[in-house]
DNA sequence: ATTCGATATGTTTAACCGTACATAACGAAT
DNA sequence: ATTCGTTATGTACGGTTAAACATATCGAAT
């Protein structure tokens, strides 16, 4: 299977309400730190800021009234982050959403590629 | 026929080079000038600063190495600009990516606002 | 030659945004 | 009590970006 080229391509950005939104970034995010389980570790992994990093997860806490992502301070393993389980609900559907998409308009992205000069870097 | 929302619901952008990208802007100022014949006219329907749309016009003019904006300077009617076919041909698509990807993702948005708290303006 | 609104372009200013830096708290384990 | 890496938060700095401002040019019509 194939790795999704997440350089080029249609990225998706949803806006819930005029000011609530989640795009890439976000997604990625949460999909760094479901892998981590760690906020900084997912910023470091991402070249984001820690303070950056916790900014947009306190954004979407706030966002869906529930947090997306839990997190544990001190102890055994120093403290750490995760998804609940509204945070996995969010990230499937993004990814979801982006697949769909994509297949959806594959037809016309490979025709505006078309009208593109040829490249020569 | 109800007109779409723009102000919620999927955003998409076309990243076709890591530094070429196609976005709902863009679109919409393919579309203004269109409508009003000019880009200083298409500029103040969107509030964007005439340099501001000239620039992005000339962003997409050299990424597609062929014009999307021709314009006129001077003369009866003052100046003006218009699409070329070719501008013609990326608003179309674009806006048909738009429409496909909306309706692909239809269902799995209708849950990701389910998620959301009720709002309450 | 003047006038019109538009294109074309440069320069300066202001605002925003993210990073960098700094600090405190956490709590299990030792 | 000390230590660990992490969460949590504030403040200062720097860079990017768009807006604001300023000209210059265009060319048909008068």
């Amino acid at each position: 299977m194939k790795p999704r080229n997440r350089t080029t391509g249609a990225r998706l950005r949803i806006v819930l309400e005029p000011e609530i939104a989640l795009g890439p970034g976000k997604a990625d995010l949460l999909e760094e730190i479901e892998q981590t389980g760690s906020i900084a570790a997912a910023g470091r992994a991402m070249g984001m800021s820690y303070k950056r990093a916790w900014s947009l997860i306190e954004e979407m806490n706030v966002d869906f009234g529930t947090p997306l992502v839990h997190t544990t301070k001190g102890g055994k393993s120093y403290g750490g982050a995760g998804l609940t389980p509204t945070g996995k609900k969010v990230l499937t559907l993004y990814r979801r959403m982006e697949d769909k998409a994509g297949d959806a308009i594959r037809g016309e992205l490979k025709a505006l590629r078309k009208l593109l000069p040829d490249i020569a870097d």
